[in-house]
RNA sequence: GCCGCGGUAGCUCAGUGGUAGAGCGCACCAUUGGUAAUGGUGAGGCCGAGAGUUCAAUUCUCUCUCGCGGCACCA
């Protein structure tokens, strides 16, 4: 006798064994068709695994958001068999669910292709038409290896051996001929993964995650619970795709990237002028927060990196420049090696030591937008997202210990408000402890790490903890943020530093008359100009907030008698710093709207006979019907007021 | 860096072993109009670079380069 217990607190008992399935059907021929998953005393067990002693079993049906991770993780062992059935000699490797779908890694001498992507998904709906049953098996490790040998799986068999020892290892059948060593759950039958699923791309992965290991062929896909969903899903990709800063800044004007730079990025007119205002804004936003902004060099001798640590660790990231000593009689054939910055640490420094500082300068906040070069391998870079030439809105805090509490609450709280004036309210963080290997005493250690946590919960931030992820040097916050289309964006960050102080004897006069070691904050809000500029193009798809717009009004006239009137209007406009055009056009008004709409300019005037006679304008916003006349003084303030750059009230 | 895919007009993309195509944009002409496309005419191309096969290559093959999607990387 076997009582299972149901999550209504009623009890059905059975003969013998029951399986999850078998409970489904004694409630209902519906629930036994939708069921995906039973939970036997919580714990997730394939629908059609014996259930042998009394348990509480909750059923997953296919429509309950819990099914997808499984149907997902179905997904990728039907696709697994279906690339099998039609390549032989493929190797199966591994293959997990994903957030949105699936991936499976195979192993295979001829390379797959996305045409390839047809023929295999027709196998895989012919799997699941065929509904072959899914049967868990508990093997020994001895056999499983011996059949991954057998049938050169090597990868498998190589697999089986590091699972741990006090575990069951489970196979998986699908049908009369497939077996996967896997931890399930699945589903009881194919025929349950429905066919709402596509194969979206292919790509290298590594065995293991490793670039030294072998690599694999991936293919990804996606599965939903229904076609609706897999419909949408696709959609979403689609408005994703729209916002891509690259097209949006092709399609703006912004900017190029070109052969003769890869990596580094032309400005164009429109795209500077959303940067500039950017670093206007930061700049306003810094000096009211007490930073002192300095600038240091972009080429520095190697012999500083060597110093602060740079060169032993990081040199084949460094752009280097090698010179011929010319000048020095002594030197006749030395060189001189220089390296281009990739930090502006180093020169923070350098900056610091020059003169005797007192506890009474600290704590000194040192801001630099600096531009620093890092030698990113090919396949990492990324519109203006991931480049080789960047601007950091960088910043070093030299404060004694005992700061660092305040000195984090102060700059977490600058840091939130510059990120609402940016459109972003969401924020989460992340703390990386101590790792292994580290410099510093633990006793340091505890005291940066507790003075972290505790000014990042006085900010009224939560974080979650990343162990052991910290620099050698000290502890660090990482500020993500959520964009308006739910992606994440790691930007901000604060790490304590104990390490560089003391490499290039950085040094204060202590109350005491003693010479002390500062500590340094490093902390960036908005990471890199250029990163950041992507973020908020895809966060905006382009279309600005008036006072960040390149070009924040247009005006334009319905007739050329207005022309006169238009240019005093734009002149006016000027005078009072907005960023205005004006369009004379010889192009009827719904052209004119058009036109600057799809260019996203935030606000339209504009001007006709009537406007030019009785001094008004009639403004437009971008996206909005309704147009609002008023005075041109009146419109003036308000363009002003719109346009100023905001300061975190 | 590694795997797969790609590079044709400013942009988005068709196309072909034998003289290169469309839409949008651009220029010019006409049109003076009331809130998301007025009509006409025209210019615009080393078909990413180099080599090979061929009577002939933008098209087929190879190398390089850049881009795209992942992987690895991101101090």
């Amino acid at each position: 006798m076997v009582a299972i217990t149901l999550p209504d607190g009623s009890k059905r008992d059975f003969e013998g064994a029951v399986t999850g399935l078998q409970v489904a059907e004694s409630i209902s021929k519906s629930l036994a068709k939708a069921v995906v998953l039973a939970k036997v005393d919580g714990e997730d067990w394939d629908l059609n695994r014996p259930i042998t002693t009394d348990a509480t079993v909750s059923l997953v049906k296919k429509d309950d958001e819990e099914a997808l991770d499984l149907l997902r993780h179905d997904g990728a062992h039907v696709l697994a068999q279906a690339v099998q059935e039609l390549f032989p000699g493929t190797q199966i490797t591994f293959g997990p669910s994903t957030d949105d779908g699936f991936y499976y890694d195979f192993h295979r001498e001829e390379p797959f292709s996305t045409d390839d992507f047809a023929a295999i998904e027709k196998q895989m709906r012919k799997i699941v038409e065929r509904n072959d049953e899914i049967v868990r098996e508990v093997w020994s490790r001895e056999d499983v290896h011996k059949y991954f040998t057998e049938n050169g799986e090597t990868f498998k068999a190589e697999w089986v051996l590091e699972l741990p020892e006090d575990q069951d290892i489970t196979m998986y059948r699908q049908g009369d001929q497939w077996v996967d060593l896997c931890r399930g759950p699945h589903l009881p039958s194919t025929g349950r993964l429905g066919t709402s699923f596509k194969l979206m791309k292919l790509a290298g992965a590594y065995w293991r995650g490793d670039a030294n290991n072998p690599q694999l062929q991936r293919i990804y896909g996606t599965v939903w619970r229904n076609d609706k969903e897999l419909k949408a899903y696709l959609t979403r990709l689609e408005e994703a795709e729209k916002r891509d800063h690259r097209k949006i800044g092709r399609e703006m004007g912004l900017f190029h990237i070109q052969e003769e730079a890869v990596g580094a990025i032309f400005w164009h007119p429109k795209g500077w002028k959303l940067y500039s205002t950017l670093e206007d804004y930061m700049r306003k936003r810094i000096t009211v927060a007490d930073y002192v902004e300095v600038r240091t060099p972009q080429l520095v001798d190697r012999k500083l990196w060597e110093m602060s640590g740079h060169w032993d660790k990081f040199h084949e990231h460094m752009f280097i420049a090698e010179v011929d000593e010319v000048d020095s009689a002594a030197a006749e054939d030395s060189k001189r090696m220089l390296a281009l910055k990739p930090m502006n640490c180093p020169g923070h420094v350098q900056i610091f030591r020059q003169g005797i500082r007192s506890y009474k300068d600290l704590p000194m906040r040192m801001a630099e937008f600096g531009a620093c070069h890092r030698y990113e391998p090919r396949g990492a870079l990324h519109g203006i997202m991931r480049v080789r030439a960047f601007t950091q809105d960088d910043g070093h805090i030299f404060c004694t210990e005992d700061q660092i509490v305040s000195e984090t609450k102060v700059f977490i709280d600058l840091l939130k408000s510059v990120y609402k004036d940016l459109g972003f309210t969401e924020i989460a963080v992340k703390f990386s402890d101590r790792p292994e290997k580290r410099a510093g005493t633990d006793e340091i250690w505890d005291k940066s790490e507790a003075a972290l946590k505790e000014a990042t919960e006085a900010a009224g931030l939560s974080y979650t903890l990343n162990p052991g992820e910290g620099a050698f040097y000290g502890p660090k916050l990482e500020f993500v943020l959520r964009d308006a289309i739910g992606r994440d964006w790691q930007c901000g960050t604060l790490q304590a530093d104990f390490v560089l102080p003391e490499r290039l004897d950085a040094a204060y006069v202590g109350e005491d008359g003693e010479k002390h070691r500062p500590v340094m904050l490093h902390r960036a809000i908005l990471g890199s100009f250029e990163r950041f500029i992507g973020i908020l193009i895809e966060q905006y798809a382009g279309k600005f907030p008036v006072w960040l717009a390149p070009t924040q009004a247009v005006v334009a006239t319905i007739t050329s008698v207005a022309d006169d009137y238009a240019e005093e209007v734009t002149n006016a406009l000027k005078a009072a710093g907005v960023r205005v055009e004006c369009d004379l056009r010889n192009e009827k008004i719904n052209f004119k709207v058009r036109d600057h709409s799809v260019k996203k300019v935030p606000l339209i005037l504009v001007v006709g006979a009537r406007e030019a006679e009785e001094k008004t304008v009639a403004i437009r916003r971008l996206g909005g019907k309704a147009q609002e006349v008023m005075s041109l003084d009146a419109a003036i303030e308000l363009l002003k007021s719109e346009a100023a750059l905001p300061s975190g009230e």
